[in-house]
DNA sequence: CTAGTAATACAAATCGAGGA
DNA sequence: TCCTCGATTTGTATTACTAG
């Protein structure tokens, strides 16, 4: 504003025609001039409007250029009647029609020239016509601030017009038909409406008309807002970065379009009183950094919506909602931070594993309730589900280790040299035994060198010896059919699994359907035992038949069978699974017998195999030569993960394909960049380091087309 | 005071191994 | 088949510091 005002001040036009131009006559200062054959010296007190326009927070649109023309515009006609030097009339009033126009030009964001005609003695106007032209719009308005004298609006279609239309006279305007004559109703705001109406008509259709020569500089802005060009081309990049249209590079200075300036403008306006300093608001507040106090401030910002804050004259000020909300949030967290447990305190004090206590306490909490809670980075416990977790695993803590040669089962099951389940039910029967009692405990659990606090049964080397001979004796003589059949053997030689025939059992028993089970002593093993007779085995040999269709049809697969097939994690075949199950496509999943297992299983129609070969995610493969990880370019080339991560944003390399997923050297899916994304990155690097930062702004966008 | 950079801390997601 | 673990990768928040 400041310059613009200079230049107006400085385009000859005279600083009192100046000060009735803006309708600030209070602004001209008088100094009794010390040499007695000169007159006053009048001057326009810059820095007292500018400083005054800025408290009120109106801004007015100065001229982009002003100059002062010796001709007469709109000179009067043939026909007018000379009044000779007007004396006798009475003194016309002055109306600031200029001041009103410059506001309706400042609403509408129009860059304008003005141009100040002369005055002719033989006229009786004692005020000038300004010509005023805006050439976004192509309009020429003249304007008089002298009482009953109209104002005129013309559509310029060639520049050539506007010298053209100057030297008419106002009758032979008011003929034209792209010239409209407004006249003065009295009130301001009503001819304000017009004159605004008049030249904005058809500005909706022409936004691009605006040149980029009118756009602001950095400097051009910064001056108007009397803050920093630091500032002032932060907050103006920030907004470009949403409209990039909204800026161009002309020449070694950025330009941004009007609104942009209009906005940045709007920023450093003046708070209202009530507001409070950011810093003033930390210091009232409880969070241990500063930073903290700032990112909490833009969360509880977002959540509000904007003009919470302000950045005005490089203080951040907070308006007083925003600081009550802040106020309580401080309290709500400090509150967290000395009541809650850290998640980290509970992993020392039950001596399990962060997943293991988060889902203790999402069981813990009733309906509603929010047992943990997340403050910064650190995880909190709500103190309740804290002291029940506590409490509960205090009997890990007192996990001791096993004795030594004692075996888990997966020991047994190596040293018997058999891994199915009937070596884990032989266990379980074994350890209802009072014989056996002494000889398996539960301990903490070793794996490898390693101690882990899991609940572990482990078995002394004896019972695993007796299992050994049991198996052999077994072996030699199977269990004797008169006594009817235990469920374990029966297992083995029916092919039933052995949870299928405990709940046969349990129907059973319930249903009373033949002579019930009776215990017994086995003739090997001189275990007592549950002996079930025939019919037993018959109604369990019936169950298993009536089992929905028992045998999957030879193109029906499971999840586990078609994971193998294809490679694909778990969760996401669970996923796939789900999406298909979801959309209730056909045939539905069915339970089937598994051939093998011999147990129920989930089994897939072919439909979905098809399924998942279309929607599976594409499957990483080796690297093709050229392609570097991401780990080994940042590695290489000594830079922090994240400096590539914010490149590789920067030039949205996996939008174009310069970033994609392939499997490392250790097998797994990892980022590869392509070999013109490693040159170009290696380019910036070179750049980077070489050139200065000047160099950089213009050079790399050209770089990247 | 803002915005940017680098280092660090934390958490979510994922996987295979092992036990029940 | 389900659960838990540690290991690993990846994404994001926090912190510390600097230039302007």
């Amino acid at each position: 504003m400041m310059v613009r005002l200079g230049q107006l001040l400085a385009s000859g036009i005279p600083v009192r025609e100046v000060a009735r131009l803006l309708d600030a006559e209070s602004y001209l200062v008088t100094t009794r001039s010390r040499s007695r054959y000169a007159g006053d010296i009048v001057s326009f007190d810059a820095d007292r409007f500018v400083s005054d326009q800025l408290q009120s927070g109106a801004y007015l649109r100065l001229p982009v250029t002003a100059s002062q023309t010796s001709e007469v515009i709109l000179p009067a006609g043939e026909g007018t009647l000379h009044v000779g030097l007007g004396e006798g009339i009475e003194p016309k009033r002055t109306i600031p029609r200029t001041r009103y126009l410059i506001e309706v030009l400042t609403e509408l964001r129009l860059d304008y020239h003005l141009l100040d005609g002369a005055l002719s003695d033989e006229m009786v106007r004692k005020q000038s016509y300004k010509r005023v032209y805006i050439p976004s719009v192509t309009r020429l308005v003249f304007v008089c601030n002298e009482e009953g004298s109209a104002t005129f609006v013309a559509h310029v279609a060639e520049t050539a017009d506007i010298e053209d239309l100057s030297g008419r006279s106002k009758e032979e305007l008011e003929q034209l038909p792209h010239v409209i004559r407004l006249v003065w109703t009295g009130d301001p705001e009503t001819w304000k409406a017009q004159l605004s109406e008049f030249i904005a008509r058809d500005l909706e259709q022409l936004p691009a008309a605006e040149s980029v020569d009118a756009w602001f500089t950095i400097s051009d802005v910064a001056q108007q807002v009397l803050l920093t060009r630091v500032w002032v081309r932060n907050k103006l990049h920030a907004l470009a970065d949403q409209r990039p249209e909204y800026v161009v590079r002309s020449g070694k200075a950025w330009k941004f379009h009007p609104d942009l300036a209009v906005q940045v403008i709007e920023l450093a306006r003046p708070v209202p009183e009530d507001w409070i300093s950011f810093d003033a608001c930390w210091r009232q507040l409880d969070w241990p950094a500063r930073n903290t106090a700032y990112a909490r401030l833009r969360a509880v910002e977002q959540t509000l919506g904007g003009g919470h804050s302000r950045v005005y004259r490089y203080q951040l000020l907070l308006s007083p909602d925003l600081f009550q909300r802040l106020k309580a949030l401080s309290a709500y967290e400090r509150q967290i931070r000395d009541e809650w447990v850290p998640m980290p305190t509970m992993v020392k004090r039950t001596g399990k594993s962060i997943t293991w206590i988060k889902k203790r306490v999402e069981d813990a909490q009733g309906e509603g309730g929010d047992y943990l809670v997340t403050l910064g980075s650190t995880l909190y416990v709500h103190p309740e589900a804290a002291e029940q977790i506590t409490f509960a695993t205090s009997e890990f803590l007192a996990l001791g280790d096993p004795p030594e040669g004692w075996l888990s089962l997966g020991g047994v099951q190596r040293a018997l040299d058999d891994d199915s389940a009937h070596v884990h039910a032989q266990l379980e029967k074994l350890t209802t035994e009072k014989v056996w009692a002494s000889d398996w405990g539960t301990y903490a659990r070793w794996k490898g060198e390693q101690r882990i606090l899991i609940p572990t049964r482990y078995y002394s080397p004896s019972l695993v010896a007796m299992l050994k001979s049991n198996r052999v004796a077994q072996a030699a003589q199977p269990l004797g059919s008169e006594y009817g059949t235990t469920l374990t053997a029966l297992a083995d030689t029916s092919g039933i699994s052995r949870y299928k025939l405990e709940e046969y059992a349990a129907d059973y028993a319930v249903g009373q359907i033949g002579p019930p089970a009776r215990p017994g002593i086995h003739p090997v093993s001189r275990q007592e035992l549950l002996f079930y007779p025939p019919q037993f085995v018959q109604y369990a040999k019936q169950r298993q038949a009536e089992r929905p269709s028992s045998v999957a049809p030879p193109d029906w697969i499971t999840l586990s069978a078609l994971r193998a097939r294809f490679q694909l994690g778990k969760k996401t075949l669970k996923d796939l699974a789900d999406s298909y199950i979801g959309q209730r496509l056909e045939p539905a999943p069915t339970p089937f017998l598994h051939p093998v297992t011999k147990r129920e299983e989930e089994f897939y129609p072919p439909q979905f195999v098809r399924y998942v070969e279309t929607h599976q995610p594409t499957r990483p493969k080796a690297a093709p030569d050229g392609w570097v990880s991401r780990q080994r370019f940042w590695q290489a080339h000594d830079k922090h993960r994240q400096w590539l991560q914010r490149k590789l944003d920067e030039i949205n390399a996996v939008g174009q394909g310069w970033c994609e997923v392939y499997l490392n050297s250790r097998g797994n899916p990892s980022r590869f960049l392509h070999p013109d994304c490693v040159a170009y990155l290696e380019l910036l690097l070179g750049l980077e380091d070489n050139t200065p930062e000047s160099c950089l702004d213009g050079g790399l966008t050209d770089l990247l087309e």
